[in-house]
Formats: C-alpha cells, sequence, structure tokens
RNA sequence: GGGUAGUUACCAGAGUGGCCAAAUGGGGCAGACUGUAACUCUGCUGGCUUACGCCUUCGGUGGUUCGAAUCCAUCACUACCCA
C-alpha cells in the first residue's frame, strides 16, 4: 500500500493525495461510508459503486465477531468475498464500541472484556485478538485496538488511558508483523493518536503514533463530546507531529462543517454514520443545509429532493414525495436518504479536492461553510 | 314498533363521585443523532401562560351533590338483535 502526495494548498495544510491498495485507488480527502456490520444500511453496493461513487467501505471488527463470526468469514474468503464489495475496506478494530458499550465491558491491561449486546454472552478483546480478527475479515486497512474516552475526560484519566492505548498499540503492532495476510493481498495497520483534549497529551501520543512508522495514522477520540473548537484545535496540534507523507484518518467525523474544517487542517480521510443514520431518521444534508424531510413544510413541495444532488434520486423524487414516504414508514424512505446524503458526503469531498488541486481552498471553504450550516 | 349496548380530546380507547385537562396506543408537530446496541430516541399535542396558575371540556338539556366524565331524568344520535 503506498500514499502519494499530490498537491497541498499553499495557503492552508489542505492536500490531495492518492491511496493505493490491492483493491484500488482512493483519492483523497475521502469520506469512507461506514458498513459496521458488512453492509452500508440500506444502500446496495450497486448504488454505492456507480451513484455515489464511494471508493472505500468500513466494516467493524467487533460487531462481525459477533456475527456472522469469524469462521464464516474465512470460510468465505474474507469481507469482500461475503459480502460482494469489490474495492477497499477498513475496519474499526471495536476501539469505539469500548466507548459505545461502556456499560457492557471492564477495562483491564490484557484487553477489553464485552458483554455481547446480542447475547449478553461474555468475550475479550485484547490487541493480538484483535488483529486476528482484522486478519480474518481481510481489511486493507486495520486499525489498532484502542480505548476512546469521553470527551470530558480529564486528565489523570486522559493520560492513564492514552498510556493503555499505547501499550496496547505495542501489542497490535507485533501481532501485526507477526502475521501474514489470509487472501493473497496486502493488509496495513494505522495506529491511532488518543489524548483528550489535551495539547501535551496530544503531542505525546501524536509522537509515540509517530514513532511506529506505519502505512497511515488515524486521529481517534475526536467528537465524542468535547465543543467542535476543541477538535479543531487537536488536530491541528496532532497534524504537526505526524508525517505529512502519510494519510491521516479523523475517525468517526463528521459534520460537513467538521469536515472541510479538519481537510483544512490536513485530514486527507474521514468516515462517520451521520450520513446514513442522520438519513434513515429523515435528515438530509445538502450544498445550502439540512433539511427534516418529516417537516409539514414539504407536504406539498412538489419540486425535486436537492436540484443540486449528484445522485438520480435527487432528481427523480420529490421532497413531498419523500416526505410521504418517511411518514409512511416505507423502506425507500430509507434507502433514498441514505444514498442522497451519501452521494452528497462523496460530492463534498470531491469538490474540495478539486479546490485543493486549483489553489483556491480556503477562499471556497470558507464561503460554502455558512451555507452548510443553514437549516432548511 | 320492541329490546340491548353505547356516545370521552384528531382517531381508537381507559376512566364509573373528589387524587381528572382526563391512562394507554395511534396519528400529528418539533427536536436530537459524529470510528452505528439506532427504520432509534426525546419533548409537545383543549385554551391563555416561561412557569405557578387560571379558564373551558367527556353527545344535548335539566337535575342530585360541598363536589359530576362518573349518579338521576329527558332528548338526540350510533351499532346490533327481534318484528
Amino acid at each position: 500500500m503506498k500514499f502519494e502526495l499530490q498537491h497541498t494548498d499553499p495557503k492552508s495544510n489542505a492536500r490531495a493525495g492518492k491511496l493505493t491498495t490491492d483493491h484500488g485507488e482512493i483519492l483523497t480527502p475521502i469520506f469512507m461510508p461506514v458498513g459496521t456490520v458488512g453492509s452500508v444500511k440500506a444502500v446496495h453496493f450497486h448504488e454505492l459503486q456507480n451513484d455515489i461513487k464511494a471508493q472505500i467501505i468500513l466494516g467493524n471488527t467487533y460487531h462481525l465477531y459477533l456475527r456472522p463470526g469469524i469462521e464464516i468469514l474465512e470460510q468465505v474468503g474474507g469481507l469482500h468475498k461475503f459480502n460482494s464489495w469489490t474495492g477497499p475496506i477498513l475496519t474499526d478494530s471495536g476501539g469505539f464500541q469500548v466507548f459505545s458499550l461502556s456499560g457492557q465491558r471492564k477495562l483491564k491491561e490484557e484487553g477489553a472484556y464485552f458483554r455481547s449486546h446480542i447475547d449478553g454472552s461474555k468475550h475479550l478483546f485484547s490487541p493480538e485478538r484483535v488483529i486476528d480478527i482484522e486478519r480474518s475479515i481481510g481489511a486493507d486497512i486495520m486499525m489498532a485496538f484502542d480505548e476512546c474516552p469521553p470527551g470530558d475526560s480529564d486528565y489523570q484519566y486522559a493520560k492513564k488511558s492514552m498510556e493503555l492505548t499505547h501499550r496496547w498499540l505495542d501489542r497490535c503492532v507485533q501481532r501485526f508483523n507477526e502475521t501474514e495476510p489470509k487472501y493473497g493481498y496486502e493488509q496495513a495497520l494505522f495506529p491511532i493518536v488518543q489524548g483528550c483534549t489535551y495539547r501535551d497529551l496530544r503531542r505525546q501520543s501524536a509522537e509515540y503514533i509517530a514513532s511506529k512508522d506505519c502505512v497511515g495514522n488515524a486521529i481517534g477520540g475526536l467528537a465524542v463530546g468535547e465543543p467542535a473548537e476543541k477538535m479543531y484545535e487537536m488536530i491541528e496540534v496532532v497534524n504537526e507531529i505526524l508525517p505529512t507523507e502519510k494519510p491521516r484518518y479523523l475517525m468517526g467525523v463528521g459534520t460537513p462543517q467538521n469536515i472541510l474544517e479538519a481537510i483544512e487542517r490536513g485530514v486527507d480521510m474521514f468516515d462517520c454514520v451521520m450520513p446514513t443514520r442522520n438519513g434513515r431518521n429523515g435528515m438530509l444534508f445538502t450544498w445550502n443545509g439540512t433539511m427534516n424531510m418529516k417537516n409539514a413544510k414539504w407536504a406539498n413541495d412538489f419540486s425535486p429532493l436537492d436540484e443540486n444532488g449528484t445522485s438520480y434520486v435527487d432528481k427523480i423524487y420529490s421532497k413531498a414525495y419523500v416526505r410521504h414516504l418517511f411518514h409512511a414508514n416505507e423502506f425507500l424512505a430509507l434507502q433514498i436518504a441514505s444514498i442522497h446524503n451519501l452521494a452528497f458526503y462523496l460530492d463534498l469531498v470531491r469538490v474540495a479536492r478539486q479546490h485543493i488541486m486549483e489553489n483556491d481552498f480556503s477562499t471556497w471553504k470558507t464561503n460554502i461553510i455558512k451555507q452548510l450550516g443553514q437549516r432548511i
């Protein structure tokens, strides 16, 4: 796997690049749709490839391990074979589940003891185990196992947590180096910067992560309750240290505005459930702001869903019809909203890349970000 | 014509003397959602009010009572059964 930095904006840290994997190229900055259990919810791969033009999708180690289970994935020859997605796949390690399922897990030095949210059964996620599972899933990019502490964690806890993440990283790297890909194509390991909202911890973590000399690096533990300004500040601190010649992945972020701000600060890769989850809950993202499709005001608005949208659903369906589908609780509503939102997110980073190449990213961003924050 | 059951908020439907502006669903109106335990969750849904509170409601009218959605009388309407 290799990353080629193609262009850097002269007035900011925004960059355009190309990440090459055995399953295809990824032009950065990029947004990666989330497919937790091996499926981008409510979206067919046909649409994901042809209409949304996704270049890489996510899977989740914790969820895939519980169901369908590693045995099935190994039998079939990995997640690509199982779900038929032919492009690159990145797997999150389950570190986020350490955070989101905090009521059902216990952290120890050896790893995280989980209770399955499906049947309550007990499982240990150690760094070694997670790497093994990610090998079995066959992700092109495997994330290191980390702890994602809440955004309001105090300094003591943040420090302890970061140090645990670092020790876990050592074990992930060791296991990664001792094992081989199972399906004949290359897999990369990305370590994750932690440190909460504390500048010195973030610096320390970024230095530690950079010292591992992995193919790419990730920034975790952001957009978990802290103010957006803090998040931007932490990105700046971290990106001063993470090597410029390697891709930087900001995990779990975020709103269109968040993404543009992060691109400006030198981030290359993003993922977030927002376009799919919020879409299923009736929220549509557009260049002019967000729309709640359940609102009464769309009842007799027969204009196209999004005049500026790039996906076919934007042109053939009206706002009134999509509102109707949401009210009627039709599956099609979830599909249309998910396709639209993902297409918008991909369009957002595509246009951002274009402006980076044209050297006017910051000017463009400043203008566009106000529009994006509106509510239609 | 006779009998029986019923009439409660937008709908369905509890409530059968004070704890009732009235349970619970549904519908409606809004909000939330950031490495997905999420087609989920939260709030509001008689009027005025930020709130306290006040006012007007339980088919109509009249009564009993300190007090009525709840008891009585009567009228209207609905459903089913018998002729």
